[in-house]
DNA sequence: GACAATAATGTAAGCGCTTACAAAATCCCA
DNA sequence: TGGGATTTTGTAAGCGCTTACATTATTGTC
């Protein structure tokens, strides 16, 4: 509108004005740029010598529109605030790099709402293909993302109840290996701290592998004492508060993630509770701060980099292929137990 | 090439589609979407139903092809890996989102090279503006974004000698603060943890900083003992065991950031060494794990969030106003005096 | 009620690239 | 060395959208 001091639109140098300068026509220019060794080794110096000259560099824009993809690759993950997903995206960033992929990704407060409008967006914004983290969502969202052609990998899971493709691991046998852990120290009392499980299967999975390996052991599954609470250290913080006043009270308290893990723990020195003496606690994920905490926390080892890159890989094959479906990938997670784990008091 | 089952390239409605259902031209449909209020209620509303009806979403490459932008800004930041720029980016995020636009984000590891790839990278996939971490790249490189008329916005940086836009806060002068604390509190023989000062202006007004508390108070800051490390916990533990071979030990040991702060925390834990009985440590950022671990560190404390929404208000309105230029904006920090600062052992 | 001003809509020309197909150049071997 | 096979290059038709400008409808004024 009011362009005050309105910079001349910098014009920039097109395929055409190095063909021109290359004495080529267009089509070539765009071959020596997109498939190299369609063209003679002469012309394409020529070429690429006029790109040099011209500081050309092709407009994102009209190559989407003519090539019909972009050559970005989308990632929704639920936080960028924590650690959780990092080092998996930077892997999974690095590998995109290398095969000539951008990454574009946006985040969805572990709300499944804001996780559709965010698919949608990056849909919208040329994505070519898209990881998520999970499978739950709406029939109607796979469905949308079936029509544009979209493929989809799952990270964070392998449910072999799902035949969408995954990445990931088995959530439920891998909180089932900790908890048989917990149990076999002689813990009777357990108390768990999750996230919200709706929308969040991982989540729902962590639990149902700690009550697997209760009822297992004749524990009561059903009257586990479980909170629900969002991921961050302040809410495992309060969620370990509320659960030390029960009767009786737990003596290992489970967590969903390092995260809460951390936060229950700081509670406990707080409380004046001894870990492991008093209380133990578990985490699930294994990222830095597992290590950094007093004592350092005994937890599940997620794979992240590993899953990351694997992840990138299959989306690419998935891409090259033009199939939608992928076989899905089971990575291992395993135990580390460390400081915080330890025999229930007597 | 080889198109096994190759998907019948799923046929999405156009614009035209949208038109025709709708009984108008094409450029009302593109009005509709871009400018609702240059059409009148009721056509409107038939547009949009047929946009609903059709499930229409735009072309992304098309719409950027014409309009001459992509509605995408970009960022690249030296790592994902750590926290340090996890909270400001998800900010940044946040804000771009609620004013329809998208980020694209790239990580340079720390690596100069690696950025200026990065930056190139993400203006020809169309970003339409960029913020970037320090001051610190070659001139060619700013040429190039000027030419492309590409705004630039540099964060974490307030430096009044450079004209370019910023919006962060006085390195220098934060660290100069800190070190007082440090020199009040007795300390005699510091030394520093620093990240490689090469391309990182951050990194080196910290470090100058340091210097420049210590001539005001008649030490010898040429002869200061100073490690550039990478950062990470496990390099900041080796630098921090290095140092400690020195004689004179230093009593206290100031760290570039706090990764590298609870990286020499632990080894001071590692090797006997009670904080701040025995060694001082002090840290930058005040993220999260800064007072995760025991004792919590003292450090300089950051405005991570208020960084990053603001970086987005500025960019947003050098788009708008198609200026490339800004006021800089500086933050101010705050010293947050924790456990690991305590006056040198007798 | 006529006419100018203003608002709403339509027409159509690109935006800069890729790629199917056609034409030209080069190669290979009898 | 001729002529088909193959490689290299050119021609030109879009890709789906935005927007300047033209046209038509609506409004307000006297």
């Amino acid at each position: 509108m009011s362009d005050d001091k309105s910079e001349i639109p910098p014009d920039l140098p097109t395929l055409a004005d190095v063909a021109e300068r290359a004495k080529v026509s267009t089509a070539t220019v765009s071959r020596c740029l997109n498939s190299p060794d369609r063209v003679v080794e002469a012309t394409r110096e020529r070429v690429l010598k006029a790109v040099r000259d011209l500081g050309y560099s092709p407009n994102f824009g009209a190559r989407a529109l003519a090539a019909r993809r972009t050559g970005t690759v989308g990632a929704i993950i639920p936080t960028m605030e924590n650690a959780i997903f990092a080092r998996a995206m930077q892997a999974f960033q690095e590998e995109l790099r290398d095969n000539g992929l951008t990454l574009l990704v946006a985040s969805s407060a572990y709300s499944p709402e804001v996780e559709d409008e965010q698919i949608r967006a990056l849909v919208a914004r040329g994505a070519d293909a898209l990881l998520l983290i999970g499978h739950d969502r709406s029939e109607a969202l796979y469905q949308f993302l079936e029509r544009r052609g979209v493929p989809v990998l799952a990270a964070w899971v392998h449910d072999t109840d799902n035949p969408r493709p995954s990445i990931g691991f088995d959530n439920r046998k891998a909180m089932r290996q900790l908890a048989e852990k917990v149990i076999a120290a002689g813990h009777r009392h357990l108390a768990m701290i999750s996230a919200d499980q709706h929308g969040n299967d991982r989540a729902r999975e962590r639990v149902a592998g700690l009550r697997a390996a209760m009822a297992a052991h004749g524990l009561e599954a059903e009257t586990l004492p479980l909170i629900e609470t969002r991921y961050s250290i302040e809410h495992g913080r309060q969620a370990f508060a509320k659960l030390m006043r029960r009767a009786p009270r737990p003596t290992a308290v489970v967590c969903g993630n390092d995260v809460l893990a951390v936060g229950a723990l700081q509670m406990a020195r707080d409380m004046g509770l001894h870990v492991p003496g008093d209380v133990s606690i578990t985490g699930f994920d294994d990222i830095e701060i597992a290590t950094l905490v007093e004592p350092p926390l005994t937890t599940v080892h997620v794979p992240h980099r590993a899953m990351g890159r694997q992840a990138a890989q299959l989306l690419i094959e998935m891409l090259r292929s033009g199939a939608p479906l992928a076989e899905s990938v089971e990575l291992q997670t395993d135990l580390r137990l460390r400081g915080t784990l330890g025999p229930p008091p007597v």
